[in-house]
DNA sequence: CCTGCTACCTGATGGC
DNA sequence: TGCCATCAGGTAGCAG
């Protein structure tokens, strides 16, 4: 389920408990966990001292002394702390840590724990694009981008090797907030439009991590999971519902097989807004 | 190169 | 209650 405030907030609060810490030993439960590589190779990961905790894009990133693990969580993973001596729960991966667990959950097997020498290695983590709330993501770097494609906005924003991070609920919600609609064509967006979906990405980012990061999560309890964060959403699952913006009937689409949630009157085709190229241009 | 479609998995939910 | 269809915050792999 996570996009990139919940990994993000997840880095922040493994890294308190891991950070420094020696993995003894690596229990692959679940093999289809660590396909295709296999269990081999993630007991690798047994022995190395924790050096840190980092993120790309919706990659969980544990550096090692000699190598990285790299966790996934796709639809439905998440992260447990086993304080105890045996994690009971139904972890696919555990990595059993001095005074505790730290355990790979999924129930649904889609979610992905990989053991890499170098970074490199691992080709999801090479294609990656930019970082939307790193300094190199700026309006300009985000317009020529939209220029490149001519894929509609929604799937645009989800694709990861450009925008790292963005999944079905931010994307949707960014064009939201940027009054774009989800099927407009990416290479149509003017430049004011480009600055307004910048704006909105880093800014939806920006407060679903607030959000994420209080209360922080609490890997102790199998059922946690991010709250609240209803609060800052505004069309995603509002099928039906008003739009909070104008009042008009929040609709429900399907684009590249997801849900996309809009609001037909106030999210506007792109490339309409004040003159455009054909009466300015040449 | 670009784009679109499907497979991968399991559990929750809602209609009949 | 049972059964079936649909849906779920994602990505790799493949075909055109």
């Amino acid at each position: 389920m996570p996009e990139l405030p919940e990994v993000e907030a997840v880095r922040r609060a493994l890294r308190r408990i891991v950070s420094g810490k020696r993995i003894r030993r690596v229990r692959v439960v679940h093999a289809i966990a660590v396909r295709p590589q296999g269990a081999r190779e993630i007991r690798r990961a047994a022995g190395q001292r924790i050096r840190g905790i980092e993120r790309r894009g919706k990659y969980l990133l544990l550096k090692l002394e000699k190598g990285w693990l790299a966790l996934h969580f796709r639809l439905d993973g998440q992260v447990l702390w086993f304080a105890g001596e045996q994690p009971k729960s139904h972890a696919c991966v555990i990595f059993e840590l001095a005074r505790g667990s730290l355990g790979f959950v999924d129930p649904r097997h889609l979610g992905r724990v990989h053991y890499y020498r170098r970074q490199e290695e691992c080709a999801g983590l090479r294609r990656l694009g930019m970082e939307p709330l790193s300094a190199e993501f700026t309006a300009e770097q985000l317009q020529a981008m939209l220029r490149q494609s001519r894929r509609p906005l929604k799937v645009f924003l989800m694709d990861q090797t450009r925008i790292a991070g963005l999944g079905n609920i931010y994307s949707s919600e960014a064009l939201w907030r940027a009054g774009l609609n989800p099927w407009g064509h990416a290479d149509e967006v003017k430049p004011e439009e480009a600055r307004r979906v910048h704006k909105a990405i880093v800014e939806v980012l920006r407060a679903a991590l607030e959000c994420c990061l209080d209360p922080p999560p609490d890997f102790r309890n199998p059922q946690w999971w991010f709250q609240g964060l209803e609060a800052i959403l505004g069309v995603y699952g509002r099928e039906g519902k008003p739009c909070r913006r104008c009042g008009a009937i929040i609709q429900r689409i399907t684009q590249a097989g997801r849900s996309t949630y809009f609001c037909p009157k106030c999210q506007r085709q792109p490339g309409g807004s004040t003159q455009s190229a054909k009466e300015t241009g040449p």
